[in-house]
DNA sequence: TCGAACTTGGGTAATTAGGGAC
DNA sequence: GATGTCCTAATTACCCAAGTTC
């Protein structure tokens, strides 16, 4: 690995696109940008980015199928 | 431009939704989340969110058997 | 350069989680 | 066995004005 320049490829979400993946406010995912819960990255104006990778793990991670129903 | 990510599980609801939804206590969706009867999705803050897709399933179901069939 | 939409920051309500008992 | 209600702590949601993005 050691891809040291994430680009190319890594798309970055706004605050407000990772919001509604995870169906919150978009201010709660800054919180958790200042948190360090998530990675962000931050434009010159100040906003932050997220990095869709990281984000699908997360999600992926914080997902919990049913098993499966037993009727 | 506003850049629109593609919602990979669809909509998903609060516990306090799909608690309307069924018509119970929102302790009671809880229950059933830890129970495995439904897949839940954590935010990174540890609060559920639940699939629509799979909410309306259950909700399905449930509604098929509202004439209390045999078993 | 203007404009519409979005994000930031703070402060304050509303939800949710978790345990435990009836 | 399953559901609703009690409690406290934590997380999240909505209010605003000002700055940033494209």
């Amino acid at each position: 690995m050691t891809a040291t320049v994430p680009q190319s490829g890594g798309r970055l979400l706004t605050p407000g696109e990772v919001a509604s993946l995870f169906r919150v406010d978009p201010k709660t995912v800054t919180r958790w940008a200042a948190a360090g819960r998530i990675g962000s990255i931050r434009t010159p104006g100040g906003h932050r980015r997220f990095r869709e990778e990281e984000v699908n793990e997360l999600l992926a991670k914080l997902t919990t199928e049913a098993t499966d129903l037993v009727e």
